[in-house]
DNA sequence: GTTACTGCAAAGATTTTGCACCTAT
DNA sequence: ATAGGTGCAAAATCTTTGCAGTAAC
């Protein structure tokens, strides 16, 4: 079985590019990790796994990660982004709580072909989209 | 016919709040420009109207507009946010192009159906949304 | 006369970049 | 050997905030 490091590997390979043990660290973190990870919290975690990458690289290794296609980019809508790896589940979006931050998934396999049928009406070529529905998670709501 | 620029004195005077010139300016450039405009572009077209308003007023009035339900904010993914009135039209969701920058409308009645229905699955007691779809608009995408 | 508002400049927060040194291939 | 990568610190962006003076009510 192939995993989404080694994936990722083939991918810098083909490009050219070296697979460095930063970016090998950096992807076994997001690839095991099953959270909305933004890039302070990852190099938080890296830190304390030992390794030594840096902020830079970090940021850096995600847009190759993006670009891949195995992590997709979640727009925060406070000037922060999340990442997330794709393997496993198909597409979401997000319900983000303004007060405690929580990020919960939900799926709407018709939302996505209403979009793919906006897109084509406009002769819009995508790339990629995020939908966000901001507000009061169910225990935010309950306590507030 | 009571005009956008008075509902939001209103709005404002109910909260006890002033309705000073600076709020005027702000509100009356945002309700009569039909384009989505971020915050460094109404602040630059307000310099050329005479108007001394500084960034920090800017930003501040445009909370408050949005507070008040009378403008969307857009969240634009690259850090900025947008902003546009929100009377006269229903509610959209926006086509981004990574090239140009433009930012093109569409709408979607059912896809605003299927959120209020994945919320309520959800328990989360939504306040506000941003669909955007990214890639390249009909004249990128040709001279791609 | 209060209470709130404004401008300014500094501070915050997140992300990007220039550069000298280092490393994977 | 060479092309590319890394860390660091500075820069770039967008937005928010503290404060002293000013204006709306």
């Amino acid at each position: 079985m192939r995993t989404e490091t080694s994936r990722f590997k083939d991918y810098i390979e083909t490009k050219g590019l070296y697979f460095t043990p930063e970016r090998q660290c950096i992807a076994e973190e997001v690839f095991s990790n099953h959270k909305h990870l933004d890039a302070e919290e990852l190099l938080k975690i890296l830190k304390t796994k030992g390794s030594k990458a840096s902020r830079a690289t970090v940021y850096r290794t995600l847009d190759l990660l993006v670009e891949s296609g195995l992590v997709d980019k979640i727009d925060l809508g406070d000037g922060r982004a999340a990442y997330e790896h794709t393997a496993g589940h198909t597409h979401h979006d997000h319900l983000i709580c303004i007060k405690c931050g929580s990020v919960e998934e939900f799926e709407e396999p018709l939302i996505e072909q209403l979009q793919d049928w906006a897109c084509e009406k406009a002769g819009f070529k995508a790339t990629g989209h995020n939908l966000n529905i901001y507000g009061y998670c169910r225990s935010c709501n309950a306590t507030q």
